[in-house]
RNA sequence: GGUCCCAUCGUCUAGUGGCCUAGGACACCGGCCUCUCACGUCGGUAACACGGGUUCGAGUCCCGUUGGGACCA
């Protein structure tokens, strides 16, 4: 195989789930691994549940992962005269046949094999007639009545069907359309696909598409079979186990990376690593190492994950990710120039960006509001003395700057003999609302010499109040 | 019902006959670090589904059972 060439095939049918976006990055890892090519094609033949919102929603979402296509998009809806020369073409070698019984006969035969034990299947009756085409007529695939079918499968290896279990299954329908497998083989014919990772829920699809590269007399792309994603009852992943769409993800603040790096986790491994960036999967990722068992969607280990890549993550990477999620809460960090720091602080703190956009708050607001818990039991008298001393100290500060910051709490701590959590926590609920933030040190540079001022004398003023009160 | 696939800690997995008294990660529990929360760090609990073979030796090979799943109907 000189030229890999590998395909995502959606059906847009809806939003692009995770599962689907796994084969997708396995295929596109591939292609790029091999420096081949990767081909996107709208399976969009089911008319009725086709839609274009369904089209853009899975463009969207591949963008936003950065799976980038070499060619296409094709659509199936618009290869109709392809299919129809491929079927002809099947007609004319004498692999395939037209067939005029009735949806009824068909059923009959299927009971009556039934009954008696047999398989389910068409009985040949239009095999050898012959027939010519006409307004009822289906095209049936001539299938081989003996011998076996092997597919040979890159992750599951070696598996044979018997023929005589297979049948005549039709490939084009009465009104001209292409089934399911014969417009697929069609495609990756045509589009010159040699390698096919797909879940393996199309298994059972194989064997009548290897009879017809075969009777097209094509050679065999490589076939890979990964195993399904499934929920946490171990039942196939689906809405309620919670969020499939790749966008909730994103709107829920996970990083594109993150997802990447979990999905290929889940289903292949590269000995203990864990952690990987994109070029780095480029560089290392296989089909040798697709695992063979279906695996459990884990939320746990993905927010983990995420959470060790917002770490990784170079401040002003994330920049523009987390603004929507301020924007949210109407705080707008367009051209702010303290965002980059105001990151820097919640990085290790955060495991989405929602998360992170709702740590950053306070470093925003006008006016901070307080816990409940956190001002009953911080902002208190014993409180009074050290706030107005740290208030005092940074007033007079020349060198607003987080060296000198720190020096004034070591100088409170030491002039009024308490710990220095004493004097940090009243000042955090002060600055932040909550007993819980990034280092005092950094926040109360981050917020600024004025801001941290007016902070400080509310909550003073606050404290007053409360003991009047 | 038929055909096919799968089976290591709760979860993702390493393991391709001796390196396994089964390793890593998430989660969980405890210590350390510490201005809070985290991060980090150290340690702990926890698995080869079951039964037969093959072999000097089996998590690793074979068969069966059980249990999951897929597809077709």
């Amino acid at each position: 195989m000189t030229h890999v060439v590998t395909r995502f095939p959606p059906s847009p049918t809806g939003y692009l789930h995770v599962g689907g976006a796994r084969t997708a990055l396995f295929n596109w890892l591939y292609a790029r691994r091999m420096k081949g090519k990767f081909v996107l094609r709208i399976e969009d033949t089911d008319t009725a549940r086709s839609t274009q919102a369904s089209v853009d929603a899975i463009f969207e979402a591949l963008e936003w992962l950065g799976l980038d296509w070499d060619d296409g998009p094709y659509y199936q809806t618009r290869r109709f005269p392809v299919y129809r020369e491929h079927i002809q073409k099947l007609l004319d070698t004498g692999h395939a046949y037209y067939c005029t019984c009735s949806p009824a006969q068909v059923e009959q035969m299927r009971q009556k094999a039934l009954a008696t034990g047999g398989k389910p299947k068409y009985d040949g009756t239009c095999r050898t007639k012959n027939l010519p085409p006409g307004d009822t007529a289906v095209v049936r695939f001539k299938a081989p009545l003996a011998g076996t079918t092997v597919l040979e499968d890159v992750v599951k290896g070696n598996i044979v069907f018997r023929n005589d279990e297979l049948d005549d299954f039709v490939i084009c329908r009465s009104d001209g359309s292409p089934t399911y497998n014969l417009a697929v083989v069609v495609d990756d014919i045509t589009m010159g696909v040699n390698t096919i990772i797909r879940g393996d829920d199309h298994v059972m699809n194989t064997p009548k598409q290897i009879q017809l590269y075969k009777a097209f007399g094509c050679p065999l792309p490589l076939f890979g079979h990964v195993p399904m994603v499934l929920g946490r009852d171990r039942a196939r992943l689906s809405k309620r186990h919670g969020a499939t769409s790749v966008t909730a993800y994103r709107d829920m603040g996970f990083l594109p990376e993150t997802l990447i790096n979990y999905l290929v986790r889940l289903g292949w491994s590269h000995g203990d690593q864990e952690f990987f960036t994109k070029d780095e999967l480029i560089e290392v990722f296989n089909l040798e190492n697709i695992g063979r068992a279906a695996g459990v969607f884990d939320m746990e280990k993905l927010l983990a994950l995420n959470a060790d890549h917002i770490k990784a993550a170079p401040a002003a990477r994330l920049v523009e990710p987390l603004a929507p999620f301020l924007r949210e809460t109407g705080v707008d960090i367009e051209g702010d120039p303290k965002t980059e720091k105001v990151i820097a602080t919640l990085k290790a703190r955060s495991k989405t960006l929602l998360e992170m956009a709702q740590s950053a708050l306070f470093y925003y607001q006008e006016e901070i509001v307080y816990e409940e818990d956190a001002a009953r039991k911080v902002l208190t008298v014993e409180a009074l003395a050290p706030l107005q001393s740290v208030t005092a100290r940074l007033e007079a500060l020349e060198d607003y700057s987080e060296p000198s910051i720190e020096a004034v709490f070591k100088a409170v701590a030491e002039e009024t003999g308490l710990k220095l959590g004493k004097i940090a926590q009243p000042v955090r609920v002060a600055l932040s609302g909550r007993t819980a933030s990034p280092g005092i040190f950094e926040i109360t540079a981050i917020i600024g010499k004025e801001r941290v001022l007016a902070r400080l004398r509310k909550a003073m003023a606050y404290i007053e109040q409360k003991g009047i009160a």
